[in-house]
DNA sequence: CCCGAGCCTGACAACGTTGTCCAGGCTCTA
DNA sequence: TAGAGCCTGGACAACGTTGTCAGGCTCGGG
């Protein structure tokens, strides 16, 4: 419930305003206003006398009534999944510079891959009025958003689609780096393949999965449903796919890990194997090179998708009229080792 | 320059006020905001008949009006370093958590490790006034928030002291945890034991110096400069900072690492080296214990650090009258095999 | 039938800032 | 010296909301 005030009582010290400013330095309410905004028509001696009233009380300019004169907050949203998670450190780190370089602040929360959640984020954020959103959508409906689109709440998806509204996205090639990714575990002789994935439901996880059965087909191979383990989440869980996966009726040869969370529990579990596995994760992970053996990924450049949101974000807060549209960047296979490791058997 | 407006001149479509609800719903302005805030004196037909105007219209309550009025802004900000940093993830995340649970939002910077960007934020953040602010100091002077403290504003300091103010502050460890993890490897038989780490004037650096100096005299061994390298950032310097001390004339058969980014690039450097190198890092780094060997490190609780810090700074605001204080959270030592190799010769 | 109590509802001021507009004093020119 | 024009400074309204307070309505009891 981010509407709910704070429950403290605490009594805010009160703050001294232009009136008490103007009031020390002999001068009127607007002149304050102008020095404090940098504006013209004031003499160098009336500016001094202001900056010093300004000092001696500590005054600080209040936004939020600036704000409700203005229009504008110059802060722009950000509503992410989990920023524990690492690929997101990278993606609000960019949002955050661009932000900066336009002046704006950054407000920040997570949905925790919960769709009420996410509006309930998201609907907080619009009445701070927010200039901007940058969402990266936990639920599938959007509509809600209509509204903020109409009062011009610039907006823009990464990672994953919008839902039933038409609004600028930003998104990895999740198809096409998977295919890439299968495909070359397919190169090196593997058929026996295994997908380990989140929710479906979750449209990265979607076209991920989508990726892998197209190469599979591509190399006219029929897929054991024993090899799909989808809605796996949390480490046991993956745990427990990955080890039925190597010791089924048809055992993989290799394992293709559908995001960073999974890769990394993966390659807990091949450490253990007797046999070598190769495998293939989506989602570059730090130290990846170091390991025994190193780990092959499908990069997707997190700076870059947050980067190009938010330089689209502002491009529509620049009043430049812009259509919506899908940017789609491109992955990049990583070889370090575990993926062109031959088939075991 | 936070506080300049963003540069568009995009028209901010109009959107409906309370207002514009009222005349529709053909009700009072007032009613309309008992409506709004749950407020008690509707009857269910009027409620009735503003909930479907407020849905007609998309109306959002304009919260800066609303922060305007009270007071509070039931929003807290938080400064941090960077971002991206692994570290700082579970941190932010954590004080989320903590504000969510208490009804606030969270608006966040990254401060570069820039004193005057840190102020600069700060400042931005008051201006929004916030009703609270967990900072990650940057700087080492942090007078400039003497009005804002004496106005109220709840403020607390995590992972490194607050430079000349009072107030609060939830430290790790770093001192004891640094002695510790060199008292480890002085008992793993070494000797030569060098230290890498950041700038020495952040005082997460010092303490852990201060640490590392402190182990070495409890063992009555004498520290050659050529041991110690500061003011190390940046993968290349602190590789050829490792490398110096591993060739020099004293060579070392221990590195020290002051913090993950040190550890990691040490890690590349090791295994480069012919010869086998103790190693014990400060922080936890995610995949350390697949490496070949598992890397030994003094670990401390980021996701404890924030949490700690955020409920601290809500104390504050509850109310309840506190004096500033100094919480110092306990590292851990992991022992997974690199701090535990004996001295090569 | 009248009055009072109690419940709904709405008018109005205030929060702190900025935009508009005007007044007064100054300088400069004719 | 007077008038025009410029520069500085200030009075006032408005932004959208909430707290205060008073008015109108209904209903029950005397």
């Amino acid at each position: 419930m981010p509407q709910t005030p704070l429950r403290s009582a605490a009594r805010y010290g009160t703050r001294p305003t232009m009136k008490d400013v103007a009031a020390r330095a002999g001068v009127g309410l607007k002149t304050v206003s102008r020095v404090v905004n940098g504006e013209p028509g004031v003499t160098a001696e009336t500016e001094q006398r202001v900056q010093e009233a300004i000092g001696a009380l500590g005054f600080r300019r209040n936004d939020s009534a600036r704000v409700l004169r203005k229009g504008r907050t110059a802060s722009i949203g950000l509503v992410l999944e989990d920023l524990a998670d690492p690929f997101y450190g990278p993606l609000s780190r960019s949002v955050e510079e661009v932000a900066r370089a336009h002046g704006a602040l950054l407000i920040n929360g997570s949905s925790a891959e919960d769709p009420e959640r996410e509006q309930e984020l998201v609907l907080a954020l619009c009445a701070r009025r927010v200039d901007g959103l940058v969402v990266i959508p936990a639920g599938d409906d959007h509509r809600y958003l209509e509204p903020e689109l109409k009062a011009g709440v610039a907006t823009v998806f990464v990672d994953r689609p919008a839902g039933r509204i038409d609004a600028d996205v930003v998104l990895s090639d999740n198809f096409g780096g998977a295919r890439g990714g299968v495909a070359h575990l397919i190169a090196h002789g593997h058929r026996r393949i295994g997908f380990i994935g989140d929710m479906p439901r979750i449209h990265t996880t979607a076209e991920r999965l989508r990726g892998y059965r197209a190469a599979m087909e591509d190399a006219g191979i029929p897929v054991a449903d024993s090899w799909m383990s989808l809605g796996v989440t949390g480490p046991e869980r993956v745990r427990r796919a990955a080890e039925d996966m190597l010791t089924g009726p048809e055992p993989v040869t290799a394992i293709f890990a559908g995001n960073n969370r999974v890769t990394v529990t993966v390659i807990r579990v091949l450490a253990e194997q007797a046999r070598r596995v190769a495998l293939v994760g989506f989602d570059d992970i730090e130290l990846a090179d170091l390991l025994q053996p190193g780990v092959t990924v499908v990069a997707q450049d997190a700076a870059d998708l947050g980067r190009t949101a938010a330089e689209r974000l502002f491009r529509q807060l620049d009043g430049t009229p812009v259509t919506p549209e899908r940017i789609e960047l491109p992955t990049r296979l990583i070889t370090r080792g575990s993926g062109e490791i031959p088939p075991a058997d």
